[in-house]
DNA sequence: CTTTTATTTCGATATTTCTAGAAACATCGT
DNA sequence: ACGATGTTTCTAGAAATATCGAAATAAAAG
């Protein structure tokens, strides 16, 4: 029991980047698809009958995925596998849970309430209410 | 203690489309900064200081991010306050965490050891070496 | 009502990303 | 070695996205 969910927390720019690759709708399937089916993965072919694209497609998202280090793969015989890293993705989740966890659910109910008001300088948007 | 985290799950097509939302460095940065401000917000100006940015641009994003329902907007005065819509972003890494969570890490580790052999048909792909 | 401040809309350009066929490469079975 | 199967590389056109100045809009201040 060494091993929770120690992080490096990730920087802006590469959860950005990471972010970006999972904000396709074939990349997101792929990622899905092999989070399910870890830790086994699957095949490309597999993918590729479940994703209904064709082969160089495919081939395309999933290096976008494994440049950010999202899935893996390893060739056995003709087939090459593809694993999920569940660890990059865990650390993009937590990278937003880390900021999100904190904030309470406040601001879409009352907008109304934010109110401007009580202006000191001009020019300098003062909040409170 | 009624209203935890109940959510409506999100649908894949929409969550690919809040992903590629947060896939950009300066949403991504506007949307951290709003998480870190919440529940006051922060108005146009502020978040163009911070990002250092043609206005146009900003604006540019915001519509973006705002098209997809990771933040809500309210006029004050001469003033547009931004806020971080929480709940959607939690919905989002709730989509990965729901499938993430059950996937415990062995894939980095242990490609090699990806399972059993056994060939059946020649054109089914076992895994296993 | 004119000016100033805050923000958005418009428009045009630059850049990136997506898609997919054809050809190449890799490996297995015979 | 050959043929079949699985996957990737190459290529190029199409589509989507990013950037940002200039003009337009909104609201307060003078």
């Amino acid at each position: 029991m060494s091993e929770s969910t120690h992080d490096d927390p990730i920087d802006l720019p590469r959860a950005a980047d990471r972010f970006a690759a999972l904000g396709h709708q074939a990349r997101l399937s792929i990622v899905r698809c092999l989070l399910r089916a870890h830790p086994v993965g699957r095949v490309a072919g597999e993918l590729q009958e479940e994703l209904s694209i064709p082969a160089s497609t495919l081939t395309h998202h999933l290096d976008a995925l494994r440049h950010e280090a999202l899935i893996t793969q390893t060739r056995q015989g003709r087939f090459v596998r593809y694993f999920a890293h569940t660890h990059a993705l865990r650390q993009l989740t937590e990278f937003l849970y880390a900021e999100c966890c904190s904030a309470s659910d406040h601001s879409i109910a009352d907008h109304r309430a934010a109110g401007p008001s009580v202006k000191h300088h001009p020019g300098l948007p003062i909040l409170q209410d």
